[in-house]
DNA sequence: CTGTTAGCGCCTTCAG
DNA sequence: CTGAAGGCGCTAACAG
């Protein structure tokens, strides 16, 4: 039996009140017995026992994390920035991945609404049902969502608009003009975002976006942005620069059929993507792109969620937005520059 | 407040101990009073408390899983494995990322097997002390270790012996002779294993193992690659294959200096990595590499601690290992291939 | 077969 | 400033 806060009553003399209120600095207890108590703690080699205290407390000092997967690398930033708040804070951190399936997304709320196991849900690209969500407003558990709005609940993300518009801006102060704009098939959030932010960048250059230069591809793939890349390829005044609004995967389509096709990216065209996936670095060229500040919203996220903790889960439907960096790599040139003013000189001149 | 055994015990007039005793399937009791209770947990909603059971139970129905960083593809699909199991088992499981911080580490043991908030505890490339271990060896707490050994101690893991085995019967079934071995240095504990595969392939095929081919790279960087390819095709007899031991990373080092160097893979040179990393199948060509079983092997893991709880923390010291799987793409062709006879038509081949 | 009695380990009144 | 008492929600022994 490991040693409980009895035992260390025992030895002092004192009785568990007493122990219980220096552990947790409670009502001023005289110096001496308290010394006298953590000295017996130290002996004793006492640890409380969270489970019991939370049990009391009504807590679980849990937060969860719920996410359709957490196989991805952009999932896995925000929960590395989410967990090193976690930890610092003392807390625990269970993971819930529902597969996209509604059944277990279902057991999710009943176990975790229910059984009382996590005081807060951080949910991540996830929507939950209106009951779902006022089975949490009873438990007085409190969600934040991350990537995904829910009225009445904080919610964080990065900005798909400021990101699109500082990439479209980067490639017009390289003095592109014919600019294709590759995005994602509206159905994702974020498309129409990244889309506000490209016809921003354009309009305050005086540019109207070309239609047949605006292309949705089925889903962020390497295919895809092939495909598209040669739809793009074949029109008579083809685009001088490419902004892969869908993601890294599909600019590296683009670059790989701009080189198939006799191309030099970036020379004869310039490709920039978006969310730095990990091949972006390792593409040939090295791809520009868009670093959206994944760790940070995690750590915010948490941050919410102790704020909403704190205030007894009153309400308040916060919605912060967190601005993408533009990374640049050798993709992106200058238009018209010739083979040796390379991407590399680019990046000095920043 | 939610609602408690007292209130469906209260509703049905009956004792809390006997509403305890329906839920869990104890001593015969009557249908009619057990249809009762279980109407009344019905229809107040009622479901137990996990925390309150766990406390008298004297466990905690969580098994931690604890590693440096989970900030990765390999760990995360691990992690998917052994969360699936968790799960399904009624389980939770909490993360404990240690950040390879001594400091860090120590509190894991301090909390996790004095407080009790784990019945067992799942190492991810992690070494405890003997100290460590036998606090956890007090605490009738289990262990089981994935990519690591420690004595006593159930231990699972990718059998990089193996898989280093395949990779090289693959090049050496397509004909090449002189083959290239990058290996990560020996102070990571699987290049060991990974250069006994190769060597035991060369030999069966009666080939030594020249030295000037085996390089070490520091890290698995494609800048490790890169440096390591340019020494490689420096030489007067070039290897005509090279397996990245150390990671797809380094082999897209080797594949970009190839290219740099205006050879062409796989045609000239055939290049085989490890681990399958995300990038793998995106490179230009796609990379042929080895594929382990990680979620399979955070399955098992799970499967193994609850082995070992059931029979209440006898020591069953087991260890498994898991093969990796050979994943065939387009770097890798027969020696002397023309270009046109491509990966493809290998891959049909099989 | 069911109810009562004791806690699990801890914390918070409420008296002293 | 400290002790005693009561209880968090649940279950294991005992009685009845």
């Amino acid at each position: 039996m490991a040693v409980t806060i009895k035992d260390v009553a025992k030895k002092v003399g004192v009785t568990p009140a007493t122990v219980s209120m220096v552990i947790n600095n409670k009502s001023r207890i005289s110096l001496a017995t308290r010394n006298k108590v953590l000295r017996a703690i130290e002996e004793l080699g006492y640890y409380p026992h969270e489970g019991a205290r939370n049990l009391v407390l009504k807590r679980s000092n849990t937060i969860g994390v719920a996410a359709p997967s957490f196989i991805s690398t952009s999932a896995l930033e925000i929960l590395a920035g989410i967990e090193a708040e976690v930890r610092q804070s003392g807390h625990n951190m269970v993971l819930i991945s529902t597969h996209g399936m509604e059944q277990i997304e279902d057991s999710v709320v009943a176990r975790v609404a229910r059984e009382r196991k996590v005081d807060g849900l951080i949910a991540l690209n996830l929507q939950f049902t209106q009951s779902q969500q006022s089975s949490f407003r009873e438990q007085k558990l409190v969600l934040v969502a991350i990537e995904s709005e829910m009225s009445g609940w904080d919610s964080l993300g990065p900005d798909h608009r400021e990101g699109a518009y500082a990439a479209t801006k980067h490639l017009l102060s390289l003095g592109h003009r014919r600019l294709a704009f590759l995005n994602a098939p509206p159905s994702l959030s974020f498309a129409k975002q990244r889309e506000e932010g490209f016809r921003k960048a354009m309009l305050e250059a005086g540019l109207e976006p070309a239609r047949q230069r605006m292309l949705v591809v089925p889903d962020a793939s390497k295919e895809s942005g092939l495909e598209a890349a040669k739809i793009l390829l074949a029109q008579d005044t083809r685009p001088t620069a490419v902004f892969a609004a869908a993601g890294d995967l599909c600019a590296a389509g683009v670059i790989s059929a701009a080189q198939a096709a006799g191309l030099k990216v970036p020379e004869d065209l310039s490709v920039i993507g978006y969310g730095d996936h990990p091949v972006a670095a390792l593409l040939e060229p090295a791809l520009s792109t868009l670093r959206e500040p994944l760790a940070q919203i995690g750590a915010r996220a948490f941050g919410m969620i102790k704020a909403a903790l704190a205030e007894g889960g009153g309400h308040r439907a916060v919605r912060e937005t967190q601005l993408p960096v533009l990374v640049e790599r050798q993709s992106c040139a200058f238009m018209g520059s010739k083979p040796g003013f390379n991407g590399q000189m680019k990046d000095s001149g920043r």
